[in-house]
DNA sequence: TCTATATACGATAATTTTAGTCGTATTTAA
DNA sequence: TTAAATACGACTAAAATTATCGTATATAGA
């Protein structure tokens, strides 16, 4: 399912944070926590996640922090939004084949095309 | 916020329901939870709301119950989601003007061209 | 007119998801 | 060795979603 959680807005605005900056420079969570007034624990996950998906690079130890990414440029919203939120799939019965509706079941195809006009978008 | 709840779910369900029969037709919630496995008075509700938002169209009563409205066809996949959602905004802070890190926000842009590209869909 | 069946709807409870916190481990520059 | 930073699992709190309950209203048909 499609959604724009908390976690989403902090990474969009930790990422705005960081591409002012110049792209080698390093900046701390706790920079963006006090700077923005969001909660620093939460927030370190959120970028931590982001680390592991590529979208950030880490540095660790004193003075370390993070920095975006060479290749952002390239990563689609659709990308940013699954690395963040998981798959796009719009209900959750979709990829589940355990649905106890299945026979009943018949919106999947105009679900379908919901779903990939959003991943076009 | 955009956001494919149970409710929307349900109400797709309904009205492809409804779509396959013949367009005077009348459909009870009845058939419709029963048929489908999904709880009626949650069902109710959902279709009570598209009933008073011109989506379908309710006839009281015994032998009572509701048909698709007649210029559905017109109705775009943003006003459906609309009258069944509220607005499509995606963030809770983009139209609260009590936002607290209003000096620090700078996500407005991109977010809110985020949501016109959601809207066009 | 009475009854059965249907929609209408506010209040509330249960469940699930999201948001946030805590404690601890690991890394590394100084 | 220490201080400052990332890494991360477990847990709690809050909010949103999902579902239920009780009751009112409408009306076709006996």
């Amino acid at each position: 399912m499609l959604k724009i959680t908390r976690k989403v807005e902090y990474a969009l605005i930790a990422l705005r944070h960081m591409q002012l900056k110049e792209s080698e420079e390093l900046t701390s969570t706790k920079e963006i926590a006090t700077r923005y007034g969001v909660p620093q624990q939460l927030l370190a996950k959120t970028l931590q996640h982001m680390a592991r998906d590529g979208i950030i690079e880490a540095v660790q130890g004193p003075a370390g922090g993070y920095r975006v990414a060479t290749n952002l440029d390239q990563m689609s919203m659709k990308d940013f939004f699954e690395k963040l939120e998981g798959p796009l799939g719009m209900m959750d019965c979709y990829f589940d084949s355990d649905c106890i509706q299945i026979g009943a079941c018949n919106i999947r195809v105009p679900i379908q095309r919901i779903n990939d006009n959003m991943r076009n978008l």
